[in-house]
DNA sequence: AGACATGTTGCTCA
DNA sequence: ATGAGCAACATGTC
């Protein structure tokens, strides 16, 4: 599930339940594969008493950071969900990590295991966190950018170089249908050919689904929607893309897909044309 | 039963 | 050296 706007839910979620609270309990599952980045002797021993200070995400990556200088990375890989329960929680089959206070258990679920969990220990954050690119909201974000980007993966699927987190951070397969869908543009165009004012096109969707999508998702700081995707209007090619004879939104006329840039791809082809055809 | 899944990485090949 | 494409990862669901 997560993508961008998931992931600052999730963040949300947690940060909102334990800010200020002190971790009276670690309590950890499968070592093997998303906790495999981590000392566990030591990262028990730091977040054990530590109290969580600020939470931030950066594309699909979360950073909380805790008293001692401990900071606790999370990525949801494919199926991860971070969710509240009871102080008394018992973990499940799929509980990697949990955090409990005095008052929450903060606990990581994640079925298919693409999901990871890291760990750093000093003043400033670490290394992976600061060479996330520049989020797409920001005003690195630019057209120049983005051109220059299209340009080099000039050969690649436009679908395919929308997934890049070096150029469009929190960008995932749903996120990239929506915005070339919004955009107008077929997802199997090569980026290279892309005309200016496609490109401007592309630029602007991208901005506006991922502020739109924070919004509707995550709320942006006031109450969140309980369940995830109940406020993503049915206007967007969201609620129509899995559905079997699904419809486009805007022009009523039939969805189509196709694995384009190896992943599954929904597009509008009413609206979404490649030049030759 | 078999296909498929909202992500990333590491490999091969050009 | 750089970029494109694909298998692999592990499990659940339709």
């Amino acid at each position: 599930m997560p993508e961008l706007a998931e992931v600052e839910f999730f963040c949300q979620r947690w940060h909102r339940a334990a800010a200020g609270q002190r971790i009276v309990r670690v309590l950890t599952h499968d070592r093997k594969k998303i906790l495999r980045h981590l000392e566990l002797p030591v990262f028990r021993r730091a977040l054990s008493g530590a109290t969580l200070l600020s939470s931030a995400t950066a594309a699909k990556q979360m950073l909380l950071r805790f008293t001692g200088g401990a900071w606790l990375g999370i990525h949801l890989g494919m199926s991860g969900e971070l969710s509240v329960a009871p102080p008394t929680h018992t973990p499940r089959k799929h509980d990697h990590l949990v955090l409990v206070t005095d008052r929450h258990a903060l606990v990581f679920n994640d079925p298919r295991m693409f999901g990871r969990v890291d760990f750093h220990l000093g003043r400033e954050p670490p290394h992976w966190w600061t060479e996330i690119a520049p989020a797409i909201s920001s005003k690195a974000f630019t057209v120049a950018a983005v051109a220059a980007f299209l340009q080099r993966r000039r050969r690649a699927p436009i679908k395919a170089v929308l997934l890049k987190q070096e150029r469009f951070p929190g960008v995932g397969n749903w996120m990239a249908d929506e915005i070339l869908w919004r955009a107008g543009i077929h997802p199997a165009r090569p980026a290279g050919s892309l005309q200016p004012r496609e490109v401007g096109a592309l630029w602007r969707a991208c901005r506006r689904v991922c502020r739109d999508a924070l919004d509707k998702i995550a709320g942006r700081g006031r109450t969140p929607p309980p369940d995830l995707n109940a406020n993503i209007p049915r206007t967007w090619l969201f609620h129509h893309r899995w559905r079997r004879g699904g419809r486009c939104p805007k022009t009523g006329r039939p969805l189509a897909h196709d694995t384009i840039g190896g992943r599954t791809t929904c597009w509008s082809p009413a609206r979404q044309k490649l030049p030759s055809s």
